[in-house]
DNA sequence: GTATGATTGAAACATACGTTTGACTGACTT
DNA sequence: AAGTCAGTCAAACGTATGTTTCAATCATAC
């Protein structure tokens, strides 16, 4: 009995959270569901906001635990002269993967909980997590620029980013009716391995040091013309 | 001082609403900050719930009609056998970009907006605009589609929705401080070009009727091991 | 068996919320 | 000048919220 209490409240917390909104969702609503008492939430976790902590740790920690490993055995493995681009890209994708297929029919819960942070989450608590991916970004940011002398670093940063959105968008999305023909979730990993290498080793047009010529109205001109392209 | 009430409730709310959350923003927060009485909320818009559907009316549609005619354009110019790529990409990136940049230091806003809207908004709300943009997506892939007629048609609709997924993220987190260098919008929307055509016109492994074989744990077994790699 | 510390339970607390009400204002019409 | 009506305002309504309290219960060690 002894953790049980803890453990259903984290598991119904973390769906009703992730359907309804962090600040939509009463404790109410959690306790009644998961046939606890009102009070088990402050007395396991102290807080609200405390328990959307614990639910956020329990899943994202093992994650980019994984991806960092898988990095570091990706790196090893390679010559002095950096991994393989697309090996990068899977060592970066498997472990979320991973972790959101493995919560079988409630997948998309962790992300959209993530999603949520920026707006809902307090100060504290939005940067305790996003602190977690900014060091696993700028790992593999570092390798991927190792991995692609040619092109600017800056480049290379932005591109990362593409890939985290790309990922967490289809993730997210990717199973609502009506959107995307029903894969395997290993066919979807290694269509969006694709997309995201292609990407990633593109030709840039603008190497560093040069920047490229203004060939979009800047934003006070648009406003100004009231936006029509 | 007709419109004026009603405009400063829309300008406040839109901002508050991105920044803290729909269901975290009171209508006291955003009356108290505009300037004008509590129950001028409910006596121009009806309820919280409408004033957040005006708020996305004012953006969004703009936005996609803009996205449809430069499409139809591209397409008209450009012969029987479909448009380029990055002609077909950059009439879908470039409205997005000006609207949101034409937004000034409130860029993200919108995006956060939207980003909300699957958790916080109640079903009525969120239908009627991701309709809005369903129709959108669809007229694109479609046009990706007849451009890209050797790569597989489903793998095209997952990459459009990759390009979605890498324009959304950076247009919310791009400027956050310390992920990314600096970009003037137009050097930012030309790398996500780039990016975006490279993936979407990437080889393809796995055609049409030719499923790919596993070789990812399924989710049973992934939960079974613990999910290690 | 009894004492002890952890856990649960029902109830209450103070506060904040969206919405409604009804009086009041001021500009415009007749 | 009287009347009309959209708009504004302060106040109140009912409800739902996170949190706290304190007694009851349980498992375990002595």
């Amino acid at each position: 009995m002894a953790g049980e209490t803890r453990e259903r409240i984290l598991d119904v917390a973390e769906r009703l959270f992730a359907d309804s909104g962090f600040a939509s969702t009463s404790l109410r609503d959690i306790t009644a569901e998961a046939g606890v008492n009102l009070a088990a939430v402050n007395y396991h976790f102290g807080s609200k906001e405390a328990l959307l902590g614990a639910i956020l740790e329990r899943r994202i920690r093992p994650m980019n635990d994984r991806r960092i490993a898988l990095l570091d055995k990706v790196e090893a493995e390679a010559g002095a002269d950096g991994a393989a681009v697309e090996q990068i890209v899977t060592a970066f994708l498997n472990p979320a993967f991973q972790q959101v297929m493995a919560m079988g029919t409630h997948r998309r819960q962790l992300l959209k909980l993530l999603g949520q942070l920026h707006t809902q989450a307090n100060p504290e608590t939005r940067k305790l997590f996003f602190r977690q991916f900014d060091e696993v970004r700028i790992r593999f940011t570092t390798s991927f620029q190792r991995a692609l002398p040619d092109i600017d670093p800056d480049e290379v940063a932005r591109r990362m980013m593409y890939i985290v959105g790309a990922m967490s968008y289809i993730m997210m999305w990717g199973e609502q009716s009506g959107h995307l023909p029903a894969q395997t979730p290993d066919r979807l990993r290694q269509s969006l391995v694709e997309f995201a290498s292609a990407g990633m080793a593109a030709p840039a047009t603008a190497p560093a040091g040069i920047p490229a010529p203004e060939t979009l109205p800047t934003a006070a001109s648009i406003a100004a013309h009231g936006g029509h392209a």
